[in-house]
RNA sequence: UCCUCGGUAGCUCAAUGGUAGAGUAGGUGGCUGUUAACCACUUGGCUGCAAGUUCGAAUCUUGCCCGAGGAGCCA
């Protein structure tokens, strides 16, 4: 074929060869492609070269015979390095000698762009200071790139689910005028000759929107200024906050599961490659359906408290304890009825319990810690009054805020679901940092 | 902010007071089925910065810079 082709002067770019990707490759067995992407790995023997080439849908094995190209097209070949842009024609061979089963038998190629000196990430160990220096470049690794599908997917699966069960999407300020937690440092920007703050929850905008459409939710980037360092905290991160009129916590418990379960499910329905390609334990991810062990917080701390860990009651979980409760279950479970005073000032209190409030966290297993965080809200106007007045927030900036009690409160509750959490814990990923593409840590803001 | 660990070749690391080394990547040559290919040869260094101790410091001391893990706080 390549013979006759080159013969007849008719190898050209789009001569009897179908553009394809990677990732449909097997379905194009016998045919003659034409594939674009960057030389993953080469090995050049005398006269054959393996060349693995990435095109963004994944990897493939790609076999030049120097007979079949050619003298110089093959010299050409042997001068390439790990991430030179190539575009090359063959036939799609499906080989049980390479990996993944199908390759490709190389008769053209052309190179789009060389590489300037040498790639910085080899297929060899880095450091994670190193790669993070070059993460530009790492996105392309492909443990990375299956991370960022998934987490591609796990977003597409947000919307979905939500959309599927009538919630509109409304966005939520980024910048906003004072703290609407109160708790955490936010980073602070001028905003004219104002000071405006980077949002850290877009949840208090979601009430008011859930009084104007019933099922909302938001989907953005939040900020934290606060100085943690650890394999769980970023300083910029995307939070998904759905949030409901006329619901209660067991509403809100409902939806967290019913919306854990859903996105787990789906992913492991998509993305088996992705997960194959992270070494991904899926046992653990397919037992991720409902119902969830529900636990009180008081429960919660005798689980502690029996395994011989010291815990004082009214304290909030730090990540040990976590990760001892959730090693209780074999799937997320959810700690309801939560001590006051560690809880936002908006929760409601429980009606059987005043020291308590209906908030819920939700604990992912394998350590993942806290994915969820949310709970029903307060409706009283002189309870959140004395609540503002009580954590010293200031309260003209919460008069919007009271309107919603003014004219015609209802109960209603909610969520936030930490989207790198969440992706981190799905693709088995130790650090959140691997879960975004471009990660803003405390030390760390670039590339 | 606090605690712990680290910084040596492009990268991953070794060298515990006495000539700075290996693997890998890069370069050259060989090889028609490689799978982290292999074989031979080869380029590559202000040991994070500054001062000190010592005949002699990558190594010991002090200070600083940078990073990582964790605590607190949170998703």
């Amino acid at each position: 074929m390549a013979d006759y082709i080159r013969a007849n002067g008719l190898y050209r770019r789009d001569f009897v060869a179908t553009s394809a990707t990677v990732r449909e490759l097997k379905q194009h067995d016998g045919q003659r492609v034409e594939l674009q992407g960057w030389v993953y790995k080469l090995r050049a023997k005398g006269k054959l070269a393996f060349l693995h080439l990435r095109d963004g849908s994944g990897i493939v094995q790609t076999i030049v015979n120097k007979q079949e190209v050619g003298e110089e097209v093959f010299a050409r070949i042997k001068t390439l390095t790990q991430e030179a842009a190539i575009r090359l024609r063959g036939t799609v061979k499906l080989d049980e000698r390479a990996p993944g089963g199908v390759e490709v038998a190389v008769d053209d190629l052309e190179v789009v762009s060389e590489v300037e000196g040498e790639y910085p990430i080899s297929l060899q160990a880095h450091g994670i200071d190193f790669l993070l220096s070059k993460r530009h470049l790492w996105l392309r690794s492909s443990q990375q790139h299956a991370t960022l599908r998934v987490r591609s997917e796990v977003i597409q699966a947000i919307h979905d689910f939500f959309y599927a069960r009538q919630f509109v999407h409304v966005d939520a300020p980024v910048f906003t005028p004072a703290a609407c937690e109160g708790t955490t440092n936010l980073f602070e920007v001028k905003y004219f000759d104002d000071t405006a703050y980077l949002t850290q929850s877009g949840q208090l905008y979601m009430e008011a929107a859930a009084m104007a459409h019933g099922k909302v939710y938001c989907f953005g980037p939040t900020f934290r200024a606060e100085r943690s360092k650890t394999r769980r905290h970023l300083t910029e991160f995307w939070m998904v906050e759905p949030e409901m009129a006329f619901a209660g916590l067991d509403d809100v418990m409902d939806l967290a599961e019913e919306f854990l379960e859903s996105i787990v499910q789906r992913v492991l329905e998509r993305c088996p490659e992705e997960l194959a390609t992270l070494e991904r334990d899926t046992s653990s991810l397919e037992r991720v359906k409902r119902p969830f062990p529900r636990v009180t917080y008081d429960e919660a701390v005798k689980l502690l408290q029996d395994q011989g860990h010291e815990f004082e009651w009214g304290n909030d979980f730090g990540a040990p304890d976590e990760t001892a409760i959730s090693a209780h279950f074999d799937r997320p479970v959810l700690v309801h009825r939560w001590p006051k005073a560690i809880k936002a000032f908006y929760m409601r209190p429980d009606p059987d319990d005043e020291r308590l409030v209906l908030g819920v966290d939700v604990i992912a297993p394998e350590g993942a810690g806290e994915v969820i965080g949310g709970g029903e809200r307060a409706t009283d106007l002189g309870f959140l009054l004395e609540q503002i007045k009580l954590h010293e927030l200031p309260q003209e900036a919460f008069e919007w805020y009271l309107d919603l009690r003014r004219y015609g409160s209802v109960p209603h509750g909610g969520f936030g679901l930490g989207l790198e959490r969440l992706v981190a814990w799905i693709c088995g990923r130790e650090h959140v940092r691997e879960a975004i593409p471009f990660p803003r840590t405390l030390y760390r803001k670039e590339p």
